[in-house]
DNA sequence: GATGAATGAGATTTCATTCAT
DNA sequence: GATGAATGAAATCTCATTCAT
């Protein structure tokens, strides 16, 4: 047994988790999660049924382990990126550039496809979801829309119902991509919606400057 | 049998199909697509599971055939809705209201969801809706951008991509009510996020009231 | 369509549930509770697996199907039987004599094996089968000792524990035949067995005869 | 390693086969034999699945490993402890005591549930344990009994069958533990039972007193 | 001798679909 | 036209057993 023998197995041992949550990820991009047979997974990953039992105890915990493992690290990233005193309107770009350029591409982007279509079959998933991933995100958002606010960068809004606004799009882009992209001849340029969305939302969301500059200097004697 | 009875019996029999695709789109609304089981959408509509048959050749063709009968009357009631001179931020004002107070809490919410779920299953159904349904409604909004760009009511913004802007809030909202929603303590407020969601693209889309005012009105003499 | 198709179909499906429990009990028997694969039942019934679950909703239900159909009307029968007046030696005697002749002989014999084999792995059956067998038959057990007891025909026992003696040799003779008996050179006599502990009792039981006799015997000059 | 760790680890080693089976008869205790999955007997032996198959090639050898080894000194405990000169009553009840107070507690009280439910899949084990456990127990007890009637201690009966009788009480003490009574709301005291039953046969058993009395009498002065 | 990762056959249960009546 | 009994192909999950290390 050469050391090198001992390190090859340890190597696949300890990637073997890993391996199959990329081929569950993309078994569920290709057929749903209800439609994923595990024997699908498995022979994706190059091993049988039996081991993806070995590490998840069951198809929604295994659901559950792509989230945390592939999506999550996101999450975390964005929040920490996002964390920065300044003004709010570079962070919303960062935000929508990462987006386009980083979450639209990957193969993750299709998570929310998955949640969306079976969250009514599979109560557990979406609960799980909402806790981990929507309303972190929501959350974030609301934070900036108020500090932007607070700091006069934004005119004041609803924020809890703006929130929905700033994201629609967003999550528009990854579901075309999973749905109804791969059937339209108008190609979506995801990049091209996201910054869009950015110019709108920051026009939308913009302390009236000049105007009401203007009008206070008109009221100004 | 009487005169009556035989006419009874006709309409029924005449109903039959109408009556299979309403008993389905209910079972489709609470279970999706997989999981509705043809014995609940034939116990809804009052037959047995071989009549379903009758009239349609598989759970596929059933659903197809869902999609279609109750969409497209919609989709004509709000071409003819928004079909109007004037201004547009109103008839915006009319659409959003619409989707609130008709589309919203109506059964036929669920489509968008279920066309998203099954696209990937249903390449016909996903050009079909897509034809029918989608690039209408894109079309639809994007000439009303048109006309009020063209009419100095909005700045100028790339209406292309402008329109999933615009559509991807309301797109949240019913897919919300039929997902995540109702599992998630925190209601949405559909009417709220349509409101908040106008007021800020109006504000996001408006003329550069003050400044370009003030400039134009300065060009002018 | 004859008539004759007609009934006989009809019969064939009206058949079908006892078709099932027949060949339920007779698997049980031949492999157990856990060990008889619906397969092999639906086989032994002449239909498919599917089919069973026409009629029982889980292997547990069939086998609660099974206890009530085949086992119940038995314990009716014996609690009608003993349900009469006069002194309760005869009717133990008509008790055992049922067990020995009807019961042991029947293949309704394996279902105390099973019961005791399986109520580890299967709580369920083993709640379902105390409530509808056990307890009624200890307790109709219990309320003819009571019976002889008041009548001064039995002598002043622990009946509580005493019926589990009562019970005690029947049990052994059908659990006997469905375990060590298939490979035992000695044959059990299970008639000769209930004979010999219906004597057994009723000596150990009757008031204390040369006592009493003796006591008389003296009493008298 | 110091002598002492080689010593000890040895021990260990050669200990290995009994600690597999003294887990193994736990997990029978509580599980069943079909329910006791190899992976708990291992981590109760604080080894691994795979060690178990260096010992016992399969399940069912292990199975039979543990009958064999818990049985037999037990069966010979017994043997030893009833094969004394004197009147056969006090035997009994030792027996009856041994019963209650020994094994009835004991894990090994699962081993006559195990074995009748199991027979049918072991017909090996049901030989060794008709030879080595049921058959010396009943010719234990049948001598005794043929003691006790030559002696005139008992009256004549159907020893052969008596047996039965006199065993099946004591069978349904332990097989009550370990099948029903997890579940059953009316707890069975096992060693009332015993003594309801000693009570009942040796009042069965006996020799009309007033006869014996009397010859007592005649054999005092 | 001991490990424990991996296997893969098999079991129950579901349900779209068929077809004799 | 309508029925509904019957089918049979999956699909998830379990676990005794193997074998490279």
């Amino acid at each position: 047994m050469s050391e090198r023998g001992v390190t090859r197995w340890r190597r696949r041992k300890e990637a073997r988790p890993a391996e199959i949550l990329q081929a569950a990820l993309a078994s569920f991009q290709e057929r749903g999660f209800a439609g994923t047979r595990l024997e699908d997974v498995a022979a994706r990953a190059g091993v049988t049924k039996g081991t993806i039992y070995l590490y998840y105890p069951s198809k929604k915990e295994l659901f559950k382990a792509v989230v945390r493992s592939e999506l999550l690290p996101n999450i975390e990233w964005i929040e920490a990126a996002l964390h920065q005193p300044g003004p709010v309107a570079p962070l919303l770009e960062r935000l929508f550039t990462f987006w386009a350029r980083d979450l639209f591409p990957s193969p993750i982007s299709v998570l929310p496809k998955l949640v969306i279509a079976e969250a009514g079959n599979f109560p557990e998933l979406a609960h799980f979801y909402l806790e981990t991933v929507v309303h972190r995100g929501l959350d974030l958002i609301a934070s900036l829309l108020r500090r932007g606010i607070a700091a006069g960068e934004f005119r004041p809004v609803d924020v809890d119902h703006v929130v929905y606004c700033v994201v629609g799009p967003l999550l528009l882009t990854v579901l075309w991509k999973h749905s109804l992209g791969p059937h339209d001849d108008r190609p979506l340029d995801a990049g091209a919606v996201c910054r869009a969305h950015l110019d709108l939302i920051l026009h939308g969301l913009q302390a009236a400057r000049s105007a009401r500059k203007t009008n206070r200097e008109r009221s100004r004697p």
